[in-house]
RNA sequence: GUCCCGGUAGCUCAGCUGGAUAGAGCAGCGGACUUCUAAUCCGCCGGUCGGGGGUUCGAAUCCCUCCCGGGACGCCA
């Protein structure tokens, strides 16, 4: 990613004066400064752990590489010079910033880009996310994908790359045909209305279908060997004999569906437009940016898989195996299958065209696949399969970059899965409903006043949901629990929206008073108290934040960077007044810091696609 | 069987390319609301970082090995 490098952030500059005193003192200059921020603050404010790995590449003892390091080094007007005092341990060089320079840094960070101007060169980034089946309702399973996904996309966005969001829809294959063949039944036996679908009808006949079709041989065969009697075999035949005949009306469906029937095409579209309204719909509610022109269907790449197999097979980068028609890829002993005997294509085959028409149409640079992590093999293999057909190069002579955003298992408390009682997926709205609920309950003990308190349960409920899923490392299984994120005390997304809404109410106040807010804007900045250091501190890190959430892909550290944010604004809330700050040039300047703090706090919170409350 | 991901305080989780005394939240105990919202803040309690070896001045972090848990493994998507 080409964004340019901060001038705001001090680690950036001592890094670089730390650099040219390595070069000036040894005449290396491919060390690396290791300045980060002071794991204490007794030790000051940030710190380099250069000496030590300099000193076992020079044989020297780390603390005396460290007393070069200090005397050769020229902070400037940043920092307390270094002195021998600075070092400790092993050759720990402890840094402490000028109280004026952070706040230069502060007022430099003051600018509506909030520390991350426009990138030179935007890329294009596609992010694969929401992944939704037709006549299934949403469940537990969509929501991290989304969740986590748009988060991603919103930190691209953030940055000024040029986002194209992907929501790959399972409108295809045999599944989608046994439900369309099982309404048409349904309708012609009058038993459906075809003009008033709903969801929940629909996901019932998806389930239907999926049982009637799915023949149980090996309980007719185990009935068959240990003689369980003629009623149970003649009950298992009759299931098997069904279910084929069903299969065989499924298959003659999907042809006809692949063939454009008009009257198996009316029944699927229909199938097609309940879905998305629903989808779409819960995607709205979760304040996800998922849309109907950025929603793909498995069957916009029907015609173009035969194509693509043709090619591979002729250019010799698939070959057969077993009948079957396979790209072996290096490293992975599972080759990545994209034609079955029967000459059918798998959803391999669909994601292969995805990726070129994701690269070669869409310009994509970088391809993001927010999916659950148990296709972590399968995105393996597509994309080594991708990168052999050659469908991830770009016309500059570059190569699109495609990585898989894997994501955990929501568990229940029971550390399973999470499900109803009755083993079933939890459909995402009820979960939504119930954190709803929850928030609306806690805000009618709190007896404070609202205008509207169902729409601020909802906000709180639905960030409580998002906050919990972001906060923890993607990759990781997590344990949902709606009495730990609706607690609304601690890490939780509500306590997020409530610094914020705190902020909100000083300004709110100062405006009843008829204080300058803003003159204060751009009032000097003057830091002082420990509280108000350690929030300067916190925020002219967010832009590396940023950074490095894009780079890893890991929206959980800007939820923790905003909670530390949080912790420390409540923290200065607590000590420091604004308002009734003792002078007027302290009020100012924490009225300016409160302005940036509320400004790096929304925007955060928006780049997570948390909803926002003014007032909670 | 092969491969992938995990195992950190009673519970849920952080811990950035190896760095100073391993950090939060919840739960428990004790404090703080005449002053900008107490959905807050402060203090206390609590850990052989799964076990064992190794590399290193230094390991939760890297290497090896074992144990435990979850998941994925050719014609479903």
């Amino acid at each position: 990613m080409t964004t340019p490098p901060t001038t705001i952030d001090p680690v950036d500059t001592l890094a670089a004066r730390l650099s040219d005193a390595i070069r000036d003192a040894f005449g290396i200059d491919d060390a690396d400064p290791l300045v980060g921020p002071a794991r204490n603050p007794a030790f000051g404010d940030f710190q380099s752990n250069a000496a030590m790995p300099l000193g076992k590449r020079l044989g020297k003892n780390p603390r005396e590489v460290a007393a070069a390091i200090v005397e050769h080094a020229d902070l400037g007007d940043l920092a307390q010079p270094l002195t021998t005092d600075s070092i400790a341990g092993p050759g720990f060089i402890n840094i402490t910033l000028r109280p004026e320079a952070l706040a230069d840094r502060l007022a430099a960070l003051d600018t509506p880009a909030l520390g991350l101007p426009a990138p030179e060169h935007p890329e294009t980034v596609v992010v694969d996310l929401c992944g939704v089946n037709l006549a299934k309702q949403m469940h537990v399973g969509h929501l991290r994908s989304n969740v986590i996904g748009d988060a991603i996309a919103r930190v691209f966005e953030r940055l000024g790359h040029t986002v194209v969001r992907q929501n790959h829809v399972g409108d295809w294959g045999l599944p989608i045909a046994m439900v369309t063949h099982k309404l048409m039944v349904e309708s012609d036996a009058g038993r459906l209305d075809l003009e008033n679908l709903d969801l929940a009808t629909l996901n019932r006949l998806y389930r239907e279908a999926q049982m009637e079709c799915a023949a149980d041989r090996k309980g007719l065969a185990a009935v068959r060997r240990f003689d369980l009697g003629p009623k149970a075999e003649a009950e298992l035949e009759e299931q098997v004999s069904g279910a084929e005949e069903a299969l065989a009306d499924a298959k003659d469906t999907l042809v006809r569906l692949q063939k454009h029937d008009p009257e198996v095409e009316a029944v699927w579209r229909r199938i097609e437009r309940t879905t998305m309204r629903v989808c779409l719909d819960v995607c709205a509610r979760l304040n996800t940016r998922v849309t109907d022109d950025a929603s793909a269907g498995e069957s916009s790449y029907a015609t173009e898989l035969a194509g693509i197999v043709e090619d591979l097979e002729k250019r010799g980068v698939a070959e057969e195996s077993d009948g079957a028609l396979v790209v072996r890829v290096e490293g992975i002993k599972e080759p990545c299958l994209i034609r079955k005997r029967d000459g059918g294509f798998l959803y391999a085959t669909t994601d292969l065209a995805a990726i070129r028409r994701r690269v070669q149409n869409m310009g994509g640079e970088r391809l993001v696949y927010c999916v659950d992590a148990r296709q972590g093999l399968h995105f393996r293999q597509v994309f080594g399969a991708a990168h052999k057909a050659g469908y991830t190069a770009l016309p500059d002579g570059t190569t699109a970059v495609l990585e898989h955003a894997a994501f955990g298992t929501v568990l229940g408390e029971d550390n399973k899965p999470l499900k109803t009682r009755s083993g079933e997926n939890i459909k995402l709205d009820d979960l939504l409903d119930e954190a709803v609920d929850r928030a609306e309950a806690a805000i009618r003990a709190r007896e404070s006043e609202h205008d509207d308190p169902r729409a601020i349960a909802e906000a709180i409920g639905i960030a409580a949901i998002k906050y919990a899923d972001l906060q923890t490392e993607r990759s990781k299984d997590y344990v949902f629990s709606f009495d730990r994120m609706v607690s609304f005390e601690g890490n939780t997304g509500p306590y997020l929206l409530y610094a914020r809404a705190r902020l909100n109410r000083i300004f709110d106040k100062a405006r009843e008073k008829g204080i300058d807010t803003e003159a204060a804007s751009a009032a000097p900045i003057r830091i002082e108290a420990n509280e108000e250091k350690a929030l300067a501190l916190l925020l002219l890190r967010t832009p590396q934040v940023y950074r490095g959430v894009a780079d890893s892909l890991e929206p959980h550290r800007l939820c923790a960077h905003l909670y530390d944010l949080a912790v420390a604004f409540s923290r200065f809330y607590d000590r420091c007044p604004v308002l009734g700050a003792d002078d007027d040039a302290t009020r100012a300047s924490r009225l300016r810091l409160c302005a940036i703090t509320r400004r790096i706090l929304t925007d955060g919170l928006d780049t997570l696609g948390l909803p926002l409350l003014d007032r909670m």
